[in-house]
DNA sequence: GCCAACGTTGGC
DNA sequence: GCCAACGTTGGC
């Protein structure tokens, strides 16, 4: 089981936007940076991550799930370097969990989002991914595949 | 808007 | 292959 996080600034990319997707979901482009493609890379359809909002906001909003293998990111103009997956809406976070409230919690001070504030693309652990869902008022937490 | 953190680039 | 310069990200 994998989980992840999926940073954005809601100015660019919102999650009202993710949502009006729907099923189809999208392609999470535009990520330029070797550890954040090599997460996605190694992501399998069906994990959960959460969606967080960078810069305004600066909490997680939602969860997600990828629905499309890592492939070339069509906004990479045909350079192999850079690959993304497509991930899709699947819940709202009841009450969003911020960034604060993160850090004010000893159960997170090794969470990649603390520890690795730049990185767009993070992995999350399991235990993480629970809590965090529960301070976020989901009592029954979508769940990756095994 | 500022600035710290950090990844990338490029000269040597 | 090292490391200084530079650019970008993102919290504050």
């Amino acid at each position: 089981m994998a989980y992840w996080l999926y940073k954005s600034e809601p100015n660019v990319w919102s999650w009202e936007q993710q949502k009006a997707k729907g099923a189809v979901g999208e392609e999470w482009t535009g990520v330029r940076n070797y550890l954040a493609r090599n997460n996605m890379r190694a992501m399998k359809i069906g994990d959960k991550g959460f969606f967080y909002h960078s810069n305004e906001g600066l909490e997680i909003v939602g969860i997600v799930e990828v629905c499309a293998l890592s492939h070339p990111d069509s906004s990479a103009k045909g350079d192999p370097k850079w690959d993304c997956v497509d991930i899709r809406a699947v819940t709202d976070m009841p009450k969003p969990v911020t960034l604060k409230d993160v850090k004010a919690n000893p159960k997170f001070e090794k969470m990649a989002l603390v520890t690795s504030m730049r990185l767009s693309v993070q992995p999350v652990t399991d235990e993480e991914y629970f809590e965090i869902c529960r301070l976020g008022g989901l009592d029954n937490p979508p769940k990756s595949p095994a």
